[in-house]
DNA sequence: AACGCGACCAACCGCCTTATA
DNA sequence: ATATAAGGCGGTTGGTCGCGT
């Protein structure tokens, strides 16, 4: 027979979550570790369907998510992987590590379709910036898809033929940051890193206690969420009216202003989180090598590319016009 | 103040793939 | 090998908010 069976369909809760759930699921995950959704509404007693537990979860509760409006490099990133990858949000979020793919496919959906349309108009369809327009990108899609896909092979091969023996690869500086989950230091364990977590979520609970939200609401929870929208710096998110805990931020303050797309910004606490829910970097195309790509595809006058932030930063500044 | 409308976004739905008994 | 549930993903929906009239 098959597995036993998930969840039964019966009494289960939908709709906007509380803040009261959101905390039973993050104290949740904090002790054991995001996975096995199975097993979370009836271990937290919940009344969510495990779906609606991991949706939420990845889409919301994980740290080191950032809220609010995308820059204009993420915008344009979104952009050039869109026409490289099609609406594939799932892979196109792996290569933007602090947004959701729900995020971005909303951010597409709502601004830049739009601004893409009408840079289309306005510019009669020319390609004045080097930005492909959409005839242009679906001319060429499948060929460039499956030019991708045959790299991330070699690349995936390449890298899996060298793991064993460090090499200029490994020692390039993507790598050790992509990989730099892998190696806690002794002094951090997993379980230590979720203890930590335990107790900024204690902290938060009892900060939360002392401010509960107004009872009124299937708002409630929609409000914390509009209002950390609204705060570009992500984070925390907690309304107006119940003071955002110093438990939850610290817990949530993983997005530093100016740490918009880079790889370093995201913690070994954060990405221990990342590394269940977001596709393992070591299976996707080191950023570079898309970014070259990228480069190939949008303009053969840019040439060099930003080192430090492991971004399309050249190929995208020939698109500023879009913005 | 009331209404209409569009923008925004969290959450749901349904399908597909993967894992497991 | 097969059946079935879990997990993952993209598309869509529905509630809320802000703005203009």
């Amino acid at each position: 027979m098959g597995r036993p069976p998930c969840c039964d369909k019966i009494g289960v809760k939908k709709g906007p979550w509380t803040p009261e759930e959101d905390i039973i699921l993050v104290s949740y995950i904090q002790e054991h570790g995001p996975g096995n959704w199975r097993s979370v509404p009836t271990n937290t007693g919940l009344l969510r369907c495990s779906k609606s537990c991991r949706l939420r979860w990845t889409n919301y509760l994980r740290p080191g998510i950032k809220r609010g409006n995308f820059t204009e490099q993420e915008e344009k990133m979104i952009i050039h992987l869109q026409a490289l990858l099609g609406n594939r949000w799932a892979a196109i979020a792996s290569y933007l590590p602090q947004r959701t793919d729900n995020d971005i496919k909303n951010n597409w959906n709502t601004h830049l379709k739009k601004k893409l349309k009408k840079l289309q108009t306005d510019g009669d369809g020319e390609n004045r910036d080097g930005l492909s327009s959409p005839q242009s990108v679906s001319k060429g899609q499948w060929e460039r898809r499956l030019q991708t896909d045959i790299k991330m092979a070699k690349q995936a091969l390449s890298e899996a033929l060298s793991l064993d023996k460090p090499n200029s690869l490994t020692d390039s500086v993507e790598f050790k940051l992509s990989h730099s989950y892998l190696r806690p230091s002794s002094s951090q364990s997993q379980s230590s890193i979720y203890a930590s977590s335990v107790e900024n979520i204690s902290r938060l609970i009892q900060n939360w206690m002392k401010t509960p939200p107004k009872p009124k609401t299937a708002n409630s929870a929609k409000t914390m969420t509009q209002n950390s929208s609204s705060n570009t710096d992500g984070g925390a998110s907690f309304s107006n009216e119940a003071t955002p805990p110093e438990g939850f931020d610290s817990f949530f303050s993983f997005n530093s202003p100016n740490s918009d797309v880079s790889h370093d910004s995201v913690s070994p606490e954060n990405s221990v989180f990342q590394d269940e829910s977001k596709p393992d970097l070591r299976n996707q195309v080191p950023l570079r090598l898309i970014e070259k790509w990228l480069l190939d595809d949008g303009s053969a006058q840019a040439q060099a590319y930003d080192e430090e932030e492991g971004l399309i930063s050249t190929s995208l500044e020939n698109s500023t016009g879009l913005f």
